[in-house]
DNA sequence: ACTCCTACCGAGCGATCGCTCGGTAGGAGT
DNA sequence: ACTCCTACCGAGCGATCGCTCGGTAGGAGT
C-alpha cells in the first residue's frame, strides 16, 4: 500500500520532472547547431565535429541532414503531448485544475526544453514531406487540448471568455513564445515562471490568481473531493 | 481649422494604416523567399529569378545576400517603432488607453506585416555583426515601451498584476506570436483580432474587457479630460 | 580460428552556393 | 556628338555543400 502510493504519486508527477542529457549526443550535437545557425545554416560537417565524429561517423547513425532534424522535432512533439497528457490526468475531474496544470506543464516544457521546443516551432518550414504534416498534425492537437478544456470550463461556466478560440490561441502563444526568450541564467527557475504563466493564462479567462502556491503533494484531498466550484 | 483638424485626425490614425506593397519590389521578393524557405534555405538565385532579374542585375540593387535580410529587418522594426508611438501619442494622458492602443497596434502590425515581422523574428540568428545588435535593441525597446505603461497603471492603481514584468513579456509574446499562425483568408479580420487582443490583454492586468467597440472617431472627448480614472 | 557486426574514417565526388568579371543598352545632361 | 550614369546580363570562379566510396578496428558469437 505505502509502495502503491508512493509509486502512484510518483507516476503522477513525472511530468514536471526534467533530466538533462535527455537526447543521444549525436542529436544534441545536431540540436546546439541548429538552435545556433538554424537548420540550413548548419552543415553536416559542424555537426560531426560537435559530436566528435567525422561526417561519415555521422552518416552511420542517420541517413541524412533531415533525418537529424526529424528525430529531434519528433521526440520534442512526443515528450511534449505525452506530458500534456499525465498533467491533465493528474488534475481530476476539475476542469479548472485541469486548465491550471496543462498551462502549468505547457509553461514547464517551453522554458526547461527550451532549445528543443524553439527549433520544433522554428524549423517546421525546413521539415520535408510527412514529417511536416506529422508535426503541424502534432501541433493543432496541442492547441486542441487547450480549447477543449477552455470550451468545457466555458459550459460549466467556470470561464468568461468573450471570444474562447481566440483566449485559448494567446494563452498556447504565450507559452510556446517561452522557449524564444528563456534563459537558464535568468530570474526565474522553469517552476517558478510556469507557476506564474498559470495564472496570468487563468486571469485571461475571468479566473482570479488563485495563489496555489504549496507544494502539489501537500494538499491532494482538494482535487478528491467531488465538490463543483462554482 | 477644419482641414488641420481632419489633417490631425488623419495623422492620429495613421498607425492603423496598411497599405500594401510597402516594399520595393526587389526586397518584397526576397522575403518571399526567406519566409517559404528561411534565409539560409534561400539562395540569391531563386530571390533573383522571383524578381525577374539577373543574380548581378540584382547585385547591382543590393550588396550581398545578408544586405537584403538587414533592409527587410530593419524596415519592420522602424515601422513598427513609428506606429508604436503614434498609438501611445493618439491614446493622450490616461494609461489605460495608452496600453489598449499600443496591444491593438501591436496586434495590427503583426496580423498585417505578418511575413516581415516573422522574419524579424525568427531571423535575428541569421543577422551578423551590428545589424544584429541593433535589431536585438529594437525589440527590447519595444518590450520597454509595454513595460514602462504597464508599470505606471500599476503604480496609478490602473492595473492589478502579481509580476508585472512577466506579464508584460506574456503579453507582448502573445502578440509577436500573431505573425507566426495568422492567415490573411483566416475567419478574422486584422482590426477584428486587434481589439480581442486587446481586451485578453487587458484581462491579465485585471481590467474588464471594457466593451470599447465604437470607432476610434466617435468618442475622442475622452481622452481629453485630464480626469484621472481611479 | 573464423565469421559477423557495429562503429567508425580518409579522401573525394558532383552539385550548388554567394558573388564577380567585363560587358551592353539606353536615357539624361551639355 | 559626346560623356556620363543607371540598370541591368552571360559566363563563370573558388568555396563549400550533402553525401558516398571503400575501407579498418575491435568486440561478440560459434
Amino acid at each position: 500500500m505505502k509502495v502503491e502510493t508512493a509509486k502512484k504519486v510518483e507516476d503522477a508527477a513525472a511530468w514536471r520532472k526534467y533530466s538533462e542529457n535527455m537526447l543521444p549526443p549525436l542529436l544534441q550535437a545536431a540540436l546546439d547547431c541548429f538552435v545556433e545557425h538554424g537548420y540550413h545554416g548548419t552543415t553536416i560537417r559542424t555537426v560531426a565535429a560537435r559530436a566528435k565524429l567525422s561526417v561519415p561517423g555521422l552518416y552511420h547513425h542517420y541517413a541524412s541532414k533531415q533525418a537529424l532534424l526529424v528525430a529531434i522535432v519528433q521526440f520534442a512533439m512526443k515528450d511534449l503531448l505525452v506530458r500534456s497528457e499525465d498533467a491533465v490526468a493528474e488534475a481530476g475531474s476539475s476542469v479548472e485544475e485541469q486548465f491550471r496544470l496543462l498551462i502549468e506543464c505547457l509553461a514547464l516544457f517551453h522554458a526547461h526544453r527550451s532549445e528543443l521546443a524553439f527549433i520544433a516551432a522554428s524549423e517546421i518550414r525546413s521539415l520535408e514531406g510527412e514529417s511536416r504534416t506529422a508535426h503541424i498534425q502534432s501541433r493543432d492537437k496541442q492547441q486542441q487540448m487547450v480549447d477543449d478544456i477552455i470550451n468545457q470550463g466555458m459550459r460549466e461556466g467556470n470561464f468568461d471568455a468573450e471570444h474562447p478560440k481566440d483566449t485559448s490561441r494567446a494563452i498556447v502563444t504565450m507559452c510556446t513564445g517561452i522557449a524564444q526568450w528563456y534563459r537558464r541564467d535568468g530570474e526565474l527557475t522553469p517552476e517558478e515562471l510556469a507557476l506564474r504563466y498559470a495564472n496570468i493564462a487563468r486571469m485571461t479567462l475571468g479566473v482570479g490568481p488563485g495563489s496555489r502556491r504549496e507544494s502539489v503533494f501537500t494538499a491532494p484531498t482538494v482535487g478528491d473531493a467531488p465538490i463543483v466550484v462554482n
